[in-house]
DNA sequence: GTTATTTAATACCATTTGGTATATTTTAGA
DNA sequence: TCTAAAATATACCAAATGGTATTAAATAAC
């Protein structure tokens, strides 16, 4: 790892959180170098403008979200235990999550959504990801007996991610975790009632 | 009503959903100079600032959904059909609230959690006032005998708001409305079970 | 209709914004 | 160690920002 590569990083890391926190249009470059120690000059060495750096932030930021997807998804087990260890992976990791200023997804896709088409593409994918990743172990599950042909996999799908994000917002907005672990109590009912 | 009654509203009209979709501080003066067809003076006669009249939109913006809350809670019946009639509520408005840039609170919440302390204490008095709301209908219905007592009200009410927002996060995001249709039949379902 | 007062428009301000061309320093290879 | 190349800092720019003091116009009371 050269120098360039070191410093991309070192950015990276330090301006995430910020991001996520205030925003990218929020986010002034007098920001960036503050929390960086950095120049402009500096910055702009290594990414093209603002856009760029925000788009490296983004992915970084939800690269610890989607581990936590695919570690779940990828263990032992039918659908609801999939779906059961991806709840406890959120509820391990909330405090870490209001941390780095709450669910960048969420944060992005509402600072997106009426215009920043190019933010809001890179979040529709990762939601769209998300959601083909829970159908999908949801389909297995209805082919191997497990789940009732009948079951309706988008629409639990649907609720599944509205619920996690839902119980984010609230809890992190009223700064009381436990509406949180209400929320993803209820939810594990949920899953735990399937059939 | 006096002209500056008037252009007040009429300010706040043209601005509200402005402030809802791009949010208050990437809205630049320009912007409602152009929206309102004004010039910055007109607009800082009738506003202190720029947070006095984002105030003052937030909480226009929230008018429609609060009338939509009472009117649900004060219908007759027991906590079930009121439960059920503010989720048809949102049914019935949810492209007038996608139209008018999302819901307002969970706009509001996302860009005030990390600084904007002044619209952070607005918003959190709007949730737990939803909350109080909720859990009021709840606890009156256990008392009327049509809910058991071990029912945790709290929970519940926590889950119904996190559905109601992440669905609406969701479905506006991937431009899709039928997931919000989704989650609105799951929470349904859970409001129906509730015993 | 005249006038006092309220309301809106104009013209301006200091500051901050994102961005860049250039200069300097640091790095890494020979 | 010397040097070419890469990385960082400096100094600058035009445009846009929120805000205001002042002037002009519209309103409402008499």
């Amino acid at each position: 790892m050269n120098k360039a590569e070191r410093t991309t990083r070192f950015i990276i890391d330090k301006v995430s959180p910020i991001f996520n926190k205030k925003g990218v249009y929020a986010t002034s470059l007098a920001d960036l170098t503050q929390a960086t120690g950095l120049t402009k000059g500096s910055i702009y060495g290594n990414f093209k403008n603002k856009d760029d750096l925000a788009s490296s932030c983004f992915q970084h930021n939800l690269k610890f979200l989607q581990k936590g997807l695919y570690r779940s998804i990828s263990r032992n087990g039918g659908a609801k235990d999939k779906l059961l260890a991806l709840i406890d992976f959120y509820r391990d990791h909330y405090e870490e999550i209001v941390g780095l200023g709450g669910c960048p997804l969420m944060n992005s896709a509402i600072e997106a959504d009426d215009g920043y088409p190019l933010l809001k593409e890179e979040v529709n994918q990762v939601f769209e990801q998300w959601r083909k990743e829970l159908i999908n172990i949801l389909s297995q599950s209805q082919m191997n007996g497990e789940l009732d042909r009948s079951f309706d996999t988008e629409k639990f799908t649907n609720t599944y991610i509205a619920m996690i994000e839902g119980g984010i917002l609230l809890a992190k907005s009223l700064n009381e975790p436990s509406h949180f672990f209400n929320v993803m109590e209820s939810l594990e009912e949920l899953v735990n009632r399937l059939k």
